[in-house]
DNA sequence: TTGTAAGCGTTATCAT
DNA sequence: ATGATAACGCTTACAA
């Protein structure tokens, strides 16, 4: 900059306005400038321009479990979006579900100067909340509560945090009550551990379906170690061989697809209800009815919620829940 | 920082060194450091520290079409993971395939002082890199070559760029191949338009392996507008109908996916490969074969790439052709 | 409208 | 082993 301002004989002051888009400046000063500045190959350095005290980076971090997993990608799609609208870049890292690799990506971050942060906690914590040093940009909380009591209680003190997740316990239920609905007596509930926080949300809401009914859940219906599409076909072929169930929540979209796997296998199928969608869901004959969550709308939620308290909003901590939608394709039937 | 050494009653560039991990330190020194750390809640600005000359931002930008799409977010995700292998953070952004945005996000990148470049080039070209201003990062061109000539032979001369590409052309070749083993003597090739270049390889392959059972291409079994999968699927069931052709190659997952579609809807098959793995291609009977690109060792050979260049290696500019491997499924069979 | 000088948080030089 | 001081590229009072 010092060069530029060299060549096109001005102060530097005048370079900076010139680049900042001021328009108080001589047309002359301005074509000598614009001229200099091509010559020279000059481009700002923002990062520089960003440690001056009041001035920020525009640059938001983004912490979640695994890039590759189609939930986590669109949801970051739709934030980067959100994000670009307002002129924020996004640095974006997988937390692998770890928590000590996610507090020290939550530390490089903040080292790294960036203006807000948008978390998925992972599944297996790590350092508390209330832990963390004061002086912390926003945060807002995706899909699960942060670690600490109640969601939105504790960081309202500390730290703007506000948490947007998706109403897990309402669409189970109403997944496992459109089973019933087509006459299951017996349905299954096939998904991950208890200890992940959307799980036991989902779990919740299937009992509640079935109390509703005036059923009474049996512990052999319930598969809670299903961690991949394998685990769970081979759960799922198990319960068509012996038909100690009629029908089958599948708690997440693995499990979903393993059923469907299982259901090849073997040659035969069971009402099913999933939670989440996915590509397949509608090649199959019947397609699979699932829960549907808006995920992009959750990005968008979470990125205007930081971008709003960027912009100054200091109203208190808010936890969204956003609602999840039944999609019935047909395989809820018998 | 100041802070901290007036509190711990050290100078400021012992505090630099104590964060930097320096050993020639006082003992006592460090214990007094390290408490005043704790007790200001201090924490280092990676921004400000990257402003010196010969320091590095320890960032790098990563340009893709389209971060919800899943080849997009594994190879994103395969990148970051090298990426933090060598401390590196990733910013990620979203080209949308429009050259006028991507050139915006190339510009931003470098003023954020990133220190280097993974670019997906976009479909729809905007800027030639020859264009570009002479101190320029290191740069990996992914997937596709870059807007300029030949692939790998402009950018040497003005900045380290290499490309990363897969072997469009070998896998389309394999594919048809496989349908004209199975009897195929009239296949089908059903894709997006040319211009693009990925398709444009892909169908060059398809001919080759056309001339090399020879067999006279014609211009009606080509369809070159599936830009999704519904125009795959009106595509596929016209020829379901019409039987034109005997076997279909599906240059892209989206046409594959549309072929399931038309095969579903009309009740009938016609052999089928598609380029480019997807997730439902196990789920149905018969499975779908797929010519597979490794898209992981895509990301990590671009990645490790450029971190090389960051690391010294000045060597000649490569271009890197990585196999595609063709995964027989049953639905190259009749 | 333009310029001067100070300062942001850090690291590097060079002395001690 | 430690510290004083300058420098990085930029913005912002404040002055002219």
């Amino acid at each position: 900059m010092n060069d530029v301002a060299r060549v096109a004989r001005v102060s530097l002051k005048t370079v900076s306005r010139f680049v900042n888009g001021q328009t108080n400046i001589d047309p002359e000063l301005s074509g000598r400038i614009a001229e200099a500045i091509v010559a020279l190959g000059y481009r700002r350095n923002l990062a520089a321009a960003s440690i001056r005290p009041g001035r920020t980076s525009k640059v938001l971090g983004l912490i979640i479990g695994d890039m590759a997993n189609p939930f986590y990608s669109v949801l970051a799609r739709a934030i980067e979006t959100r994000a670009h609208e307002s002129g924020y870049l996004l640095i974006t890292a997988s937390s692998d579900e770890d928590g000590f690799r996610h507090d020290e990506l939550v530390d490089r971050l903040l080292e790294q100067q960036v203006d807000g942060l948008l978390i998925v906690p992972p599944r297996h914590p790590g350092r508390s909340w209330e832990l963390m040093p004061q002086r912390i940009p926003p945060v807002v909380f995706i899909d699960r509560p942060a670690e600490y009591g109640a969601p939105g209680t504790m960081p309202a003190d500390t730290v703007l945090a506000d948490t947007v997740l998706a109403d897990n316990a309402g669409g189970a239920r109403a997944a496992t009550a459109a089973l019933v609905e087509n006459g299951a007596r017996r349905p299954a509930f096939v998904g991950d551990s208890l200890g992940i926080y959307t799980m036991r949300e989902r779990h919740s809401g299937y009992l509640a379906a079935l109390a509703a009914a005036g059923i009474q859940a049996q512990d052999s219906w319930l598969v809670t170690d299903a961690h991949g599409t394998s685990d769970a076909a081979a759960a799922v072929k198990r319960m068509l061989v012996e038909p100690d169930v009629d029908a089958i929540f599948a708690a997440n979209n693995r499990s979903s697809i393993g059923a469907l796997m299982a259901f090849r296998e073997v040659g035969r199928r069971l009402p099913l209800v999933g939670f989440d969608d996915f590509e397949a869901a509608v090649l199959g004959d019947p397609g699979v009815s699932v829960v549907s969550q808006d995920i992009p709308e959750m990005g968008r939620r979470a990125a205007g919620l930081l971008i709003g308290r960027l912009n100054g909003d200091t109203s208190d901590s808010s936890v969204q829940t956003l609602p999840a939608r039944l999609v019935l394709r047909g395989s809820e039937r018998a």
